[in-house]
DNA sequence: GTATGATTCAAACATCTGTTTGAAACGAGC
DNA sequence: GCTCGTTTCAAACAGATGTTTGAATCATAC
């Protein structure tokens, strides 16, 4: 039961976030029980006996912050869209109200937003079964409806592009809030960004830059059906 | 060892395979020796005796592949500095040297560069401790190159943006190739798209747009000190 | 043939995993 | 005082984990 109704909310709180973070930092299967309840300083049957099992306690985990997150994100759609009165919006609004409002989110160090963006950061590309068609659910609607929003707003762009871009500026967005670490990884230069606002100011351009970027070239070969490979096309050379 | 010297070859390549293979589908800590040993058909110690333990054969499975990939990367812009003769090279030449050698990587599937390719991607998110560091000590070399080739390529991007939108660009790349199934997650249609060449003609545009966009406008207030904004160069409405 | 070293194998190792249990402690209502 | 439902707790559960062991098998050289 998710954290309500009865159940000690104090403690139920106090394992979510221990979850929540070792989550974040160790995986899903690498967290142990053991070392969720000891963070917390819980007993150890009491994830069991809160949530029902450590799937469940997943779940919840994502549950707890989810659907804030994409509620936030529809309402700013709405806001947009309201205030537009049917023409097409900016990209840069649109992009704004799905990877602003997350960005924000991950702003919010101390309430845990920030851990739970690095989270749900690394678990799209470590889906568990269960927890991918858990997200699915909750993005299904947020995605349908961004994703018409950037059609009417970018008409010079094929709806499939589009939907390609999304998934990258996703990618984008997870690597930079998941942030230094993996920065550090790929430099010597440690650099310690943890300003929200600096951040955003460097995402938002790069994805509108990308968002907006000319279409790749066709191959200039293959002038017609089936990729039938013919002798050997001679390039240039 | 390495797979080298002694070692029965054929053994060690089966569990390499079914590593590879198994830790991109479920990470690390999901993966058990039992499940390695069984899906490559060799005896449970088998790992044990010619790699040494789990640990060590991780290690060795990043290692059979990444060495190749970052001295491909550097042969490339090796390649293109030459033919430059010291002349600042063209963005879209330098991403191509990176992410294009490892979209290329990725699409021999055949090869097991595709699986390799998404176990990479979903690493830089999944930090093990010695897993960061054993990546950072194979990147260091290849990102300060690209860096300096970047810097120089780009003389009105700041530096430090340049690291950052680096570090976007892997994250757009890592997607990319995790590809459709975290995409399905994102919407109901589902694109089958594993054609490596129809890839790269939507990554490449994606990352030289970004990597290429104007920079964010500092807050509006903060008037003074390093970086003095001047009044505000139009562009076209 | 035998001898030698590399490789495989089944079995067991101690330790950790998620979960369950039943009794103890708590807190409010009366 | 007592009772009742909720919550905590230490202990144990069966099963899976990575690793080790010592004998069996193999290949090769003599």
């Amino acid at each position: 039961m998710s954290a309500e109704a009865k159940h000690n909310p104090d403690t139920c709180a106090r394992i979510l976030d221990a979850a929540e973070l070792l989550f974040m930092q160790h995986g899903f299967e690498a967290t142990s029980m053991r070392m969720i309840t000891s963070e917390a300083g819980v007993n150890l049957a009491a994830v069991n006996y809160h949530f029902g099992g450590k799937e469940a306690l997943i779940q919840d985990v994502f549950r707890r912050r989810l659907t804030w997150l994409n509620q936030a994100r529809l309402q700013a759609l709405d806001a947009l869209e309201a205030q537009a009165g049917g023409a097409p919006l900016k990209p840069h609004h649109i992009v704004d109200a799905f990877f602003g409002v997350a960005l924000r989110m991950a702003a919010d160090k101390l309430g845990g937003g920030y851990v739970f963006m690095r989270l749900l950061g690394r678990t799209y590309t470590e889906p568990t079964e269960f927890v991918r068609q858990f997200l699915a659910e909750g993005y299904a609607a947020v995605v349908t409806r961004f994703k018409a929003a950037l059609i009417k707003a970018l008409p010079d762009v094929p709806p499939e592009e589009i939907l390609w871009r999304f998934h990258f500026m996703l990618g984008a967005m997870s690597y930079a809030i998941s942030g230094t670490d993996a920065l550090q990884l790929v430099s010597d230069t440690r650099l310690d960004e943890h300003d929200p606002e600096a951040l955003a100011r460097r995402l938002m351009p790069f994805l509108l830059g990308g968002l907006r970027a000319p279409l790749g070239k066709l191959p200039t070969e293959r002038p017609a059906g089936p990729a039938v490979k013919r002798k050997r096309a001679p390039k240039r050379a």
